[in-house]
DNA sequence: CTTTCTGCAAACGATTTGCAGCAGC
DNA sequence: GCTGCTGCAAATCGTTTGCAGAAAG
């Protein structure tokens, strides 16, 4: 399910393809940036590694490889909203947040659990008339340096 | 767990108090308009309720609310946070996200899912380092008004 | 060329804050 | 009276948008 390290090119080109768009020198760039690092950036941690690419074509492209599914924006407390690969680049994970300086860690999601949320999800989805489509479980704390 | 209808008022002066707060009017009608409602609410939502209230009073006293362990606020994609009682209040609960409309409903947590996810949580402090204090689950998708 | 993308600067809008008057001890 | 709370209006700041020139095809 995870692309192969030098995939995501490919990959990315194929989502935005679909969305009618192209992989333009900012994406693969952006993509490139967020396909390196260990977890979720903010947009000041974007632009001090890339501070030659303006901030309005950062958001813009943001929302465009969003809309091709390339890219996932993970909203926490945080004052910063944070940009990872989507699920089909990193494969389906949870987050670890902490609530004291707001870092985000990515945590592999186990069978088991997975299976919990399953049934959960068909359950909600049968009492409330929603149609579920996915779910998100963020794990609460306070991370090593801030403890 | 969860305090009896008529109780909120105890509840809350005795968190407020925890945090050097008094229960005012203005903070007894957020509460009483929060734990009257079936779900999450956003800022144009109490608006439109309490039309009496301003609205920086609003922010300032869900605020201390908030640090007060009564409201939780609810952050999705959506434009809007959403503010509802705490779980000391409303019990531990999941949401359903409605990715169309933004909508939040609660769904109550099911003893095997809290166990799977205890377990995570357990596994997941052991292997980085954080100390996990609660977590939030959220089921996304669309809800029966916008299929 | 035409279309899409980029960068700059200005706009937006949810939330926060300064301040003067009011309410509760 | 003090101290803390309220409401109004102004400020803040992450994010979005208009526009003119630069790339891609």
């Amino acid at each position: 399910m995870v692309a192969a390290p030098q995939d995501w090119r490919q990959t990315a080109t194929a989502h935005l393809a679909r969305a009618g768009q192209r992989l333009t020198q900012t994406r693969a760039s952006i993509v490139e940036l967020l396909a390196t690092s260990e977890r979720p950036l903010t947009m000041p941690e974007i632009r001090e590694l890339r501070p030659d690419l303006a901030q309005s074509s950062l958001y813009r492209n943001l929302v465009e490889l969003e809309q091709a599914g390339v890219v996932h924006r993970v909203v926490t407390h945080d004052e910063f909203a944070r940009y990872e690969l989507g699920e089909d680049f990193s494969g389906h994970h949870h987050h670890l947040v902490c609530s004291r300086c707001g870092v985000v860690e990515d945590v592999p999601a186990s069978p088991g659990l997975e299976r919990s949320v399953a049934a959960a999800m068909a359950g909600a989805a049968e009492a409330t008339g929603f149609r579920i489509d996915h779910h998100r479980l963020d794990l609460i704390g306070v991370c090593r340096r801030c403890a």
